[in-house]
This record gives structure tokens, C-alpha cells and sequence, in this order.
DNA sequence: GATGAATGAGGATTCATTCAT
DNA sequence: GATGAATGAATCCTCATTCAT
């Protein structure tokens, strides 16, 4: 019983190819942008033949599609996560900013991608892509919401400009440090831009000056007062 | 060889010739994108044929790059006339914003194709237009400068960032009203984002509202208690 | 966008397809220039389809050079077969001159390209072709060096002006035939260019100038003896 | 009686305009090739307006027909001003040769436009330019003609392929000196292409060198006849 | 399943020529 | 006469997609 177990020899796993593939697009299109890449181009980064890229990706658009909708589900599951063990409204901000700073620093290019070419995509802005984008940027607003109702965060604020403030805030900051082939500190931008959107620019309302020294006095009278307390009761 | 009898045809000034080539460029660069729109398009909604776009433009690259330029210009100029006339850092921030903002509202993709689209055009971006959009966006950290030599404006603001949240914000959020197909309140968002720029989202450590008048009665308490402390167990 | 869905078509061995792209595009060179020869018309010809050429070629000008090359070649190598059965500097001329002549004979316009559209491949000149072309002319030159060693031909003659009179001279010859549309002798023209690079046209040296005094006065003798036979005869 | 001669202000002379044109034309020809000039390349150099051409030339090409035109009549004209003062065939070839090399060298894409880009021109070759090149070059055959009259050439050579090997050769030569970017040296390769045709490069049959030893033997035979006569019938 | 040769529409750009000014 | 803006056909080349092998 000769039971020969005559495996694919040559045949690699689905997802592998998928991998292989998407990666090299990816790059590609970051690189030199949708229009300007080739499937060819793509075929052979990915070593693999141009027919081969149809059996996985319907067209070009949609290997763009599916390489846009995995960079946004990656970092959504980051970002959830982050939130899993963090606390307090602002903290949850921050890192929401980080992670997301952090996904656009390592691959500048692709998010704008999603804002840059999807528009020759007519109608698909109304289905698949629309929607995994509105809700990666839900995050934000469900923690925003969150602290309205912790108390932490002002109940009256347009939660969808704070929210493009924010991701709009990155992408152009991203962009404009790259143009200046600068490096960006993750860590110091991060703490710098949640505490734009927390406290914002104006310098702080300067306590009343002279509150500290009633109260100074108000501690010494409260002080005597209970020193002088034994004469007090009697009377 | 283009050796054919041609139709006939009417001289226009040149700028008006121009003024048509652009309005018609911008609006199909815009709708469609710069790839998706071709020359041949751009001629008939001119009304005038492929050839002569090419004596005014160099191509179709420098076409995309004159019309973002008179945009940048135009606006530019609205903000300069704008400030002249408002002081104070908020009205002056609120004043960019405001004309930023219905800027962008009237020709929503102009402002992305900046970003879409440049990047194909290797090394332009550290010329012209790199240079007039930062000038353009120079505006505001002027702007805050001031406010920051008057004291309005805290001084150790990240000022690109702050720059890139207030551009970046105004994009991100004009794109998704319009995804939505929703219409946007020019002057409520102004100050929305103005607002938020200032201040931040942060519940302010308010100081109680009557702080003032608590103080005053807590000194008299206390200029009773310690006037009254001697007699003040007698009848 | 080439978005379409297209018709059916064969694979072919990659030899045959060049072949036939080379076949049609030297025909239509020949017939038309270069420059009047569309890649449309030669795809046509050729019975594919116009992006099919750039599979095989970078651009038109490859393509000429292609061929160009090729013709050399072709030529180049039945000269060396030429040479090797035959001795004699003035045969292996000959052998050279008939086998350049019945090449261009059968291409009439194919090395003048060479000549005519080179001219606008700026730095080509200095490499591919134009290496390959002097090569080909080479030939002929390493022939007029044997002979000199031989003791055939004149020491001092100028090499390149010979070759260039040749090859120069073959080609104005086919194509001022060719205006007139008569036919070319291809033997008798072989052996009349042979001959005149060989001995010229000056009418053979005269005999050295006293010899036809000495014939004179031999005849003078001549003349006296035969008067004098009468008295000759006696005695 | 005002009679103010109010003469064209600006108006040129009809063929200064004419030379111009051609001038710039010629030089553009020569240096880019037909297809590669446009005429508003030629305009521009000529100091006017591109519809300004068509007032004096039909089109393009009836344009380089003109200037090849002129420069066939204007080195002809100079062939026919050496010949004037020059006789013997020997003399006369090298003038010819002499004349037409120079104006090669001076203008050496000039001649080969008629080969190369005349192609084009279907029919033409059958008319103007083509009778002027034939008359052109038929100076050579004339006084080739002439040599064979007076006897100093052979009268069997083949006389349109000596033309052909003339200018074909003149031709070649300076071209491929061009492509070596080398100088000429114009009355060494005319010295030496006339020495080419007129003797060819064979080793001259040298006189066999016995003859005068013949001769002296003849004389001496000659002189013992006459000293004999006498005696020569005795002894 | 994988391949890659073949397709062919599409697009940017050029330029000889015309003709209203 | 001169101009030069306008024309628009023509051309090379690209590339997403298909399908016979």
C-alpha cells in the first residue's frame, strides 16, 4: 500500500502568494504612486507572473482596494489593542495618535493614497473603502465620547472636526517633514499634538492673583481658631 | 505629415484664451482627477483644440502646476487683504481659517491635487509650488508668532504643527462633508475650529464662577471671627 | 484607461514574430524613410498588433538599428565566406566589391538609412552602429593591406579614401541606376569598378619617349639597306 | 509739388528676405535633418513670422528643394570658372574634385539631404532637382569625354561609374571623417583621389627592365649594319 | 494553477499650414 | 505684406487585461 503522499511540490500556500504580492504593490504604489505603476512592474517585484496577480485581485483597482482596506484593519486591531489597557480619556487620545503617527511615518505614502487615487473610483467611495475608513476614524470619537461622559471632555465640541483635525492634522504634518527630509520625533509629536487638542494654544487664564493669600489667611484664622478652641466653648 | 486644410478659427487675447484653459482644467483635474483627465477633454470643455493648449503651457504637468499656483496666489492675497484690516491673535487665526476654509469649500479637490498629485513630478516639489505652499501656509505661523510676542499665544507651541492641524483638519473635514454630501456652515466651523485650536477640548479647571464672592464672605467670616474673639462668647 | 476586452491571437516562436517585424520594417524603411514609416504601418504589415513590437524592441530606432545591424552582419559574414576560397588581391577586391554590390542591389535603400536617419541618433554614432558599420568596411581594407605586403598594390595609396571610394562609389552607383530605372549588371559592373580602382583610366604609359627614335632610326637603316639591295646583292 | 518719396520703411528687398530664409533654413537642414526642423525653428532664426515662409515657399519641402537648387547652380557655376583656366584632363578632374570636396566639407550634410531626404518626395526626383543633379555631375563626364577625345584617357571606361565613384566617393570620405571628427586636408585627398581614379593602385606594370639593353643591342646591330654596307656584302 | 505573449485603445505631444487681423 | 494664433491629424509608446499553452 504504497500510499505516496505526492504534496504540491511547487504549489505555495494562497495566502503566502496574496502576501508576496500585496506587499510588492504596496510598495510600488507608495512609491511611485497608483497611475504610475505598472501590474508588470508588480508581477516581477512579487516574482510572479502578470497573469498570476488576476487570479488573486479581480483588476488593478482592486489589489489598491485590498491593500488600502488590510493597512486600515492592521491598524484599527492596533489601535484596540492600545485601548485595552489604557486608561483616562487623554491617555487614550494619545495613543490613538501615536499608533496612528506611527503606521503613517512607517508607510507615508499609502494613506494618502486612499485620498489621492480612490476618486477615479467613482462609486466606490460610497461602499467598501468609505466605509473601513469612517470606521478606523471612529475610534477617536467613541474615546472623545467617552470623555464627555466621564465628565473629562467639554460636552459641546464638533466631534467629526476634532476627528479630521486630528488625521488630517498627522497626514499634513507627516507629509510636510518628509518634503523637508527631516525626521519626526514619534514620541514628542505625539504628546505635542494631543495636548494641542487638549488644552489648545491660548495661554492659560491666570488664576486670580490674590486667592493664594486669602486663603493663607483664612488657613491661620481657621488655625487660631482651633488653637483657641478649649476657650471658645466657654462662655 | 500633417499636411491637411484646416477650418477656421478666431483670435482671442491671450488671457482670455487662458483664463478658459485653466477654468476648464481646474474643473476637470478636479472632478476627475489629473490622470483620468486628458488634454484632448480639456481642449473641447475650452472650446479651442489640443494644439493650442500647448502654446500657452509647456504640458499638461505644467498646466496642473499653473493652476495650482493662481490658486495658492489668489488665496494668498485674500488672506494678506483679510489680516490687514483684523487685529488680535483669535480674530486673526479665525480670519485665516475662514478664508482657508471657504476656499477649499469652493473648489474642494483643488487644494488635494496638491498633495495627490505632485508627488509623480519627482523633483518639482522642491521648487516652485513646494515653495508657494509654503509660503502660502506661512501666513498662520506668522500669525501665531505675533500672537505669541503679545503674549495671546502660549510660547512653547509646536508651531508647524499647529500649522499642519489647522490645514490638514480643514482638508480632512471639507472631504468628509463632502463624502457625506453634506453641507458645510462656513462660519460655524470657522469658529469650531478656531475655538479648538485655542482652547482645546479639555474641561476647563473653570474657576468656580462666584469665587470672588465666596472670598469676600469668607474674609468677613473670618474678620468676624477674629474681631469677635475676645467678646464674642459674651452676650 | 485600456480597460478592454480583446480579441484572440496565437504564440509564436519569438524567432518567427522578429523575423516578420524585421521583414515588414525593413520594407517599409526602404520603400518610405524612416521617418515616413509609421510603427502602425509596420505592425500591420507585419500582422500584429502595434504594442507587439515593443516586446521585441525598446523603440522605432532600435528597431532600424536592428535591422541595420542584421544587414551588416549578414553581409560581413558572406564576405568572410567569400575570402576564404579566394586569393589574389585583385579577385578577393572583385569577390568584395560583387558581393557589396548584390547586396545593395537587393536592398537598394537599406544601407543609405544607414547614412540618411543615423544622423538624427545622436550619440548612437559613436557606438553600436557605428561600430559594427566600420567593421563591415573593414574587410576591404585588410584586403588592400595584404596586398600591399604581397607587393600587389602601391604602398602609398590612401587606405580609407580607397575604401570610402569603393563603398561610396557602389552606393551613388545603385542609386543613380535606380533613378533611371534600368537594371545593373552585376558582373559587368563588379569587374569595371575592380578594374578602375585597380589601373585607373589614364591610357596605359606610353613606351619610353627614345625607343621611337631608335625605331626611327632602325628604319632609316632599314630604309638604306633595302635601297641598297640592288648594290647589296652584287659584289 | 510735395513729392515725398515715402519708399517701403521696413519693407525688405524681396531677396534679401529670400537669402535669409534659406540661410537659417540650410543651416537647420543641415544640422537636424529635414524632419527634425520645424519651420517655426526656421523662422525664428530667420527673424520672421512662421506665414511669412509660405509668402516666398510653397511648403517645407519645396523649401529644401530650393536650397539644394541653389547650391548645386552655385558650385556648379564655380566648376564651370575653374575649368575656364584649366586644361588638360589630369588638372581639370582634380579641379572638379577640388571644388566639390570643398563645398562638401564646408556644408557636408547638405549633399547627402538629397539622398536621404528627397525619398519622401515621390515624384520630384523625376523633375527639378533631380535634371540639376544630373547636370551637375555631368561636368565629370564631360571632361572625362574630353580626355578620352584628346587620348589621355582610356576611351573603354565606364563613364557614369567613374562619376559615381567620384562623387560617391567624395562623399563617403567626408563623412566618415567627420564621424572621427578629424580634419581634411583638402588638397591632399583631392591630390589623392585623382591619383586613385586616373592610376589606380595596382603596382605600375613596370617597363620591362631589359629594354634597353634591346635597344643598345638594336643599335649596335644598327650601327654595324651601316658600318658594313661597304664591306658587309665582302668577306 | 501558472504563465507571458499578444492585444489595441488611449493619451500626450508635435508641427506644417492657414487666415483673420 | 506680414503676422502668429489656431488648428487637428498623426505618431510613438504604454499598459491593463486576456487566454492559449
Amino acid at each position: 500500500m504504497a500510499e505516496v503522499v505526492r504534496k504540491s511540490f511547487r504549489r505555495r500556500p494562497k495566502a503566502e502568494r496574496m502576501a508576496e504580492i500585496e506587499l510588492a504593490a504596496r510598495q510600488a504604489f507608495s512609491t511611485k504612486g497608483y497611475n504610475a505603476t505598472s501590474m508588470a512592474q508588480i508581477a516581477e517585484d512579487a516574482g510572479i507572473s502578470e497573469g498570476t496577480i488576476y487570479k488573486f485581485y479581480e483588476n488593478k483597482r482592486d489589489l489598491l482596494l485590498v491593500i488600502l482596506l488590510r493597512w486600515f484593519e492592521d491598524v484599527r486591531n492596533a489601535h484596540q489593542l492600545d485601548l485595552q489597557k489604557i486608561s483616562g480619556t487623554r491617555a487614550r487620545v494619545r495613543a490613538i495618535i501615536h499608533r496612528h503617527l506611527s503606521a503613517v511615518i512607517a508607510d507615508p505614502d499609502l494613506a494618502r493614497l486612499l485620498f489621492a487615487e480612490i476618486r477615479d473610483f467613482e462609486y466606490y467611495r460610497e461602499t467598501e473603502l468609505y466605509q473601513i475608513s469612517r470606521q478606523y476614524t471612529r475610534v477617536l470619537i467613541d474615546v472623545l465620547k467617552e470623555g464627555i461622559a466621564s465628565g473629562e471632555v467639554r460636552p459641546d465640541i464638533p466631534l467629526t472636526l476634532v476627528r479630521d483635525v486630528v488625521f488630517g492634522g498627522i497626514e499634513h504634518h507627516v507629509s510636510s517633514f518628509l518634503s523637508g527630509y527631516a525626521d519626526i520625533d514619534l514620541n514628542a509629536v505625539s504628546d505635542d499634538l494631543c495636548d494641542l487638542v487638549m488644552v489648545g494654544i491660548t495661554v492659560p487664564a491666570a488664576p486670580p492673583p490674590d486667592i493664594e493669600a486669602v486663603v493663607d489667611r483664612l488657613e491661620r484664622v481657621a488655625d487660631r481658631l482651633e488653637a483657641g478652641k478649649p476657650e471658645g466653648g466657654g462662655g
